[in-house]
DNA sequence: ACCATTAGAGAATGATCATTCTCTAATGAG
DNA sequence: CTCATTAGAGAATGATCATTCTCTAATGGT
């Protein structure tokens, strides 16, 4: 009855996620949200509201899809210690990289002001846990005693943070690749 | 011979230094500059010169003031592990309070899109190298051989990092507290 | 005491930007 | 085929802000 929408929504949140994570929320502007998605001004207000609300859906979006795979390697049922030290030993790489250069687009927004905003703060707060939680449950599967395995499962989210903000800062290669060694070694 | 400047460009460095470090550079106003210094625009802008001159200045002024001290721990000659190790503690313990909150300017500032100005970046790499270079020494006079000793000074300047910006995240304290507690049993 | 010089207060300027509005173009139920 | 409805393109609006400018007020060497 009325004219349909021409673009994916989702395809669309995922060019936004993409300009938010790179250049933070407030060096953003709507119109170069516009112009990355491909998708009129009215239909990204009709469609997902406002500039904060873009923004929210995006760090949603970055959760459900790039972080998801970021941790996929931590869901395999018969996982070893060695197993998780490759996985950070491969982010190590991909930090130094140029693809690791915006860092993560959770930990760029927890030393952001968009903290402020009480929506953000949520998806900080369970990113954080759902992160921990993850390590902590391969890591007992790996074999280490629950109440050690959650502790390391906290180290471990510490580790990935100091690791992201090292990536995007593009510290020296051989600082990040000390720093992953070392982490690895705890466990 | 002309009306002296009644205000004291440290003092207001300082104060300029400070908001800053709480909002960060786009969430700064000029104005609410102008008013935490209680300088005039005017007085401003000839002693410092423009809102990105005064942020590199507040930068300086940070490692200078703010981050030595919290590395002055750093500086005993007689120094121990155990001395490190306390220090680390005390870091963690600075994290989870309210004083911790704004995280530490300098690593707020990496993962901020500042880091395209090319003085923003090279204060960051400065700082991340003394702070590596300084836990090297430390711990060399804590009796860690020099190799060992430099690896886990980058280590040490990566947990910092990490440490910030759970503190600036507000994250749980049971996190913060065990990540500092698996990042010190590495020493 | 005078005046060249610089400070202070805050108004003026010009730019950018988020958000809304207007006008035109499709769509498909009837 | 018609028209109520919603999409798209981009102009209009109103706000904020960095930076500059203007006008007044001190200062201190002469």
């Amino acid at each position: 009855m009325a004219r349909p929408r021409t673009f994916d929504p989702d395809q669309a949140i995922d060019a936004v996620m993409r300009v938010f994570w790179q250049k933070g929320f407030a060096e953003t502007s709507y119109g170069d949200l516009v112009e990355a998605s491909g998708v009129s001004r009215k239909g990204l207000y009709t469609t997902f509201g406002n500039k904060e609300a873009l923004f929210i859906a995006s760090l949603r979006h970055y959760r459900q899809t790039v972080f998801r795979s970021i941790l996929s390697a931590l869901n395999k049922e018969a996982i070893t210690l060695e197993d998780i030290s490759t996985m950070l030993k491969e982010l190590g790489q991909l930090a130094v990289s140029e693809a690791g250069s915006s860092g993560c687009f959770m930990a760029n927004t927890a030393s952001d002001d968009t903290l402020q905003i009480s929506e953000v703060k949520y998806q900080i707060d369970a990113h954080l846990q759902s992160m921990s939680h993850s390590f902590s449950e391969a890591l007992q599967r790996a074999g280490v005693k629950a109440k050690r395995a959650k502790v390391l499962g906290h180290y471990l989210t510490g580790v990935m943070q100091g690791l992201f903000l090292l990536a995007h800062a593009r510290a020296r290669e051989d600082i990040i690749e000390d720093y992953i060694a070392v982490a690895i070694s705890t466990l």
